[in-house]
DNA sequence: CTCTATTATTAAACACGTTTAACCAACAAA
DNA sequence: TTTGTTGGTTAAACGTGTTTAATAATAGAG
């Protein structure tokens, strides 16, 4: 690796230190490009040269550790014996616990990034895809063990039950007082809603 | 009302009219508060004091329409007759309907209102709890009519069928393929496996 | 009517994300 | 080594949302 690429290299993680530490401590509005390039010892130009903007910056600082969060939840999952709900909520609230050490700065993160065009995210992106396919991976395992019908959509059942995940996720950063074993709770049972239906079985319809 | 009274009303409404012309013309990004107060005849000072920021302008600018809207679907829903899910889809259709004449105006709507903190957005935030409401009342409704489990928690049921609705909303205002009947197409089947369940009847679980 | 208090309005300034244009060290070719 | 080029870095400037401090018009009290 030539010289110029080492140190290019080098300050693209000093900034990323330096935005890491900074998020962190004062939160994403209140520390600007400005601090973070003092903190990185370089100019404000090169943090945009390196990260193209601040959210972008942020996607890059913070997404290693959602990364690992999630890697933990899905190793740390009740086995296939257990039932699909436990295994979701399993997964929900390392989530959950995970975000709530921060949610300020989550929340920004998720805002900024969730609702911008395609192709601006590349790097949640692709966990938000790795993940769903995952999960539809596991919702077609309990299909062969019939404890999924075998007419259900995996891939509309997973991205429904990451809606349900996902909506409560908002209100949960949103909220302040919602505590993770409230949202968790109001999960479980939307969750358990989808899995079961709420309309009565067949045949036993109307009155 | 006295004369300073009046004419405060009128210069906001003067920037009303000035931000719903511009923010249709060229969105919301593109316009900026000095092109509205321009258009409006004022400072773009007064702009702020009168609307605090530009996402709460967009928001008193843009949310007669939505609810307008929302009126009219619920007015022109299939009868108690028809089923849960035909009805819920109609309201949708109508919704995406509307989204789809400026997805990126509504895109930049949601995203700036959905995730701010709670208490910053009235006026949206009113409409969705008055919608959730209603759509809790009919739930409750089917209830009575034996065309949804006793134990299914409606507020549930309705918070849960909405995050659907959002999710699908979401992914349409974010991608400019996917075209209304798409979406309604995807969004059909997640409410149908909300309302049935994606796993087998009672008693014939397991093998 | 006069004087004071209130308040809608605004010009100017500010803060911050981002862009531009110039600089210069590293590299490649001769 | 010399020369020309590439590319990482940055000082300065820009655009835009927002704040501040001053202005002027109105309302109310005497």
């Amino acid at each position: 690796m030539s010289r110029r690429e080492t140190t290019k290299l080098e300050t693209r993680q000093l900034i990323l230190e330096a935005a890491r530490k900074l998020f962190h401590r004062r939160g994403p509005e209140l520390c600007t490009m400005r601090d973070i390039a003092r903190e990185a010892g370089v100019s404000p130009a090169s943090v945009v040269v390196h990260f193209k903007n601040k959210t972008a910056l942020l996607e890059v600082a913070l997404y290693e550790d959602i990364e690992q969060t999630i890697a933990k939840a899905v190793a740390t999952m009740p086995q296939a014996g257990a039932s699909l709900h436990g295994r979701l909520m399993h997964i929900a609230r390392c989530m959950y616990g995970f975000y709530d050490n921060d949610r300020e700065l989550y929340r920004v993160l998720i805002r900024d990034t969730t609702f911008e065009k395609a192709g601006e995210n590349p790097y949640l992106t692709r966990q938000l895809q790795e993940y769903l396919q995952f999960f539809g991976a596991l919702i077609e395992q309990e299909k062969e063990r019939g404890k999924v019908r075998p007419g259900a959509d995996a891939r509309i059942a997973a991205s429904s039950l990451f809606s349900l995940y996902f909506s409560v996720l908002m209100e949960f950063l949103r909220s302040p007082d919602l505590t993770p074993d409230m949202a968790l709770g109001w999960l479980s049972e939307a969750v358990r809603q989808h899995l079961t239906g709420i309309v009565p079985p067949e045949g036993d319809k109307g009155k």
